[in-house]
DNA sequence: TAAAAATACTCCATAGGTATTTTAT
DNA sequence: ATAAAATACCTATGGAGTATTTTTA
């Protein structure tokens, strides 16, 4: 014979009730199958698990300990059910968010993370900075689960990008700036034709990156980039050095660089900046899934003038 | 259908294969009733632990959490059957031993334990000095095992007795006293006759106290007890103050007390006193009945004179 | 398309039921 | 003497085997 579930299950009824036709009636079964499958039980541990007395059994020694032992088994059976149930909800399980590093600035961010929080305690989270590269590699070898990137497009095999919202980039100049005066007035790309440029990094952030060089070729300029920052804190603060100017996602405006005016720009070269989520094409973990989902009503929810 | 650890066990060799062909070939059945239990396990926890592919089958988020726990449930059954069965082999468990407070004082004492302690490493002992009523009554409702006492017999029902070594007894003086000179010489206990004597209370020690008015009355005198100590060390200490002598027994000189000089008992009157082992006469825990076994053995092995 | 899993069906081992005997105090 | 466990025997559920079909990337 072989140990079942079933064995241990007969032997907690019958320790407790210390009587095998009570066991047998609460297990809703006859009195004599159970006295032999407490038998089989004793046979196969090669130990007697239970004295005989004449009105009923009582555990011996042994039987003191394998209960004890069985009871958790039960118990971690029970657990083991129901924790395989909340994965299967994604309601329990981990998930590695990537960002590239100019994505937390917006208000959808936190956003979130406080609805994914809320609505599943049990999943647990890791943030992981990284260039728009590293996202992309870390989905495909499965170190991140969900990335929030700059790029239009994940072109990359095997990955899909969900468009999450949309923001306007701005310029942002040196207080000590000509065109500093007339805050919050909106100038056109083309006037900067000629200034320095401060631009955060292609290879960590192309998407931002192209953007704003093909909306100066539209405007009819090359700029010239003065400086490449490696994160776009830097680049502000690049900008309030007075080293150049900027075109940075509105969103960045949170930082309250000192030094800094931010202008937006006019109608002709409408500059945007998205914020997409990159996840793998076929995403098993119902987490992940989730988490997607709530991305994108999050979203939905804080893109103005949507239903 | 309700959970088995066929379909743990199962379930684990399938995670572990990654094919379920192979998995069946491991487990000796073949491919179908793999496949069928596997199923109805997905079924009974409503959840897909596997995603199943051209060339075999790959564990599902959910399956994940569920291998964690199988595995652990099938280590836990393992360590179960294997406590049991030491449990059973009396290797394993819990056995409280009382003791009279003049047991510990002879050789047999620490012996005993050494070699129940160094036989059965995994059995936890706990020591518990009570006077010879309580360990009765301890014994009784089960809260010790058993004890080392200095009554002949317990008379008292469902307990039995087994004698384990017998020691002369001798006279407690104190060094001012004139019997004093001439130590280690034998005297006889007549020459007590009027002395105030120092007996050990008889309420936590009945063996030791009868045994010497018994021998008293024998020698012709009925002994004046000057005081009644509480514990056998505190007797000590009362004849070393000088106020009486005491009769005990002889391993007592362990104790060393300042002040006290001690003379065997001449050959007419041969006082002894015995360590028994009391227990239940019905006794379930195997790892108790080694320990008497041992105890047995070890005075036997102590006692001069035995083959 | 090719390997592997799922299905359809059969068989038999054994869990469970019924009737009776044995055991333990 | 009596309650309860064990034994004997029967039934039938379902685990496992064989042959075949379906699924998946």
């Amino acid at each position: 014979m072989i140990m079942e579930l079933r064995h241990i299950r007969y032997f907690v009824a019958v320790a407790e009730e210390a009587h095998i036709t009570r066991a047998a009636e609460k297990l809703g079964i006859q009195q004599p199958p159970l006295s032999q499958q407490i038998r089989a039980l004793e046979t196969e541990l090669d130990v007697q698990l239970f004295r005989r007395l004449p009105r009923g059994v009582a555990l011996t020694d042994a039987g003191e300990t394998f209960l004890e032992d069985a009871r958790q088994i039960l118990k971690h059976v029970e657990h083991a059910t129901a924790a395989t149930q909340r994965t299967a909800r994604g309601e329990q399980g981990h998930i590695v968010v990537g960002f590239t590093s100019s994505a937390p600035f917006h208000a959808l961010f936190p956003k979130v993370f406080r609805s994914f929080r809320s609505a599943t305690p049990l999943v647990s989270m890791r943030l992981e900075e990284r260039g728009t590269g590293g996202l992309v590699d870390g989905l495909r070898n499965e170190t991140i689960d969900v990335a929030f990137i700059r790029s239009p497009v994940a072109d990359t095999m095997g990955l899909a990008v969900h468009p999450l919202v949309e923001e306007p980039m701005v310029v942002a100049l040196p207080l000590e700036h000509e065109l500093a005066e007339g805050e919050d007035q909106s100038i056109n790309l083309a006037v900067l034709a000629g200034e320095p440029f401060i631009l955060y990094r292609r290879s960590v952030g192309p998407g931002l990156y192209d953007g704003i060089i093909t909306a100066c070729s539209h405007a009819g300029f090359t700029p010239e980039i003065a400086q490449e920052a490696p994160r776009i804190t830097s680049t502000l603060n690049l900008v309030a050095a007075g080293l150049g100017v900027s075109i940075v996602p509105a969103s960045l405006r949170r930082l309250q660089v000192e030094g800094i005016t931010y202008r937006p720009l006019s109608a002709p070269s409408q500059l945007t900046a998205p914020i997409n989520l990159a996840c793998r094409r076929v995403e098993n973990a119902v987490a992940t899934r989730r988490f997607i989902d709530m991305a994108r009503a999050a979203a939905v929810a804080v893109t103005p003038g949507a239903p």
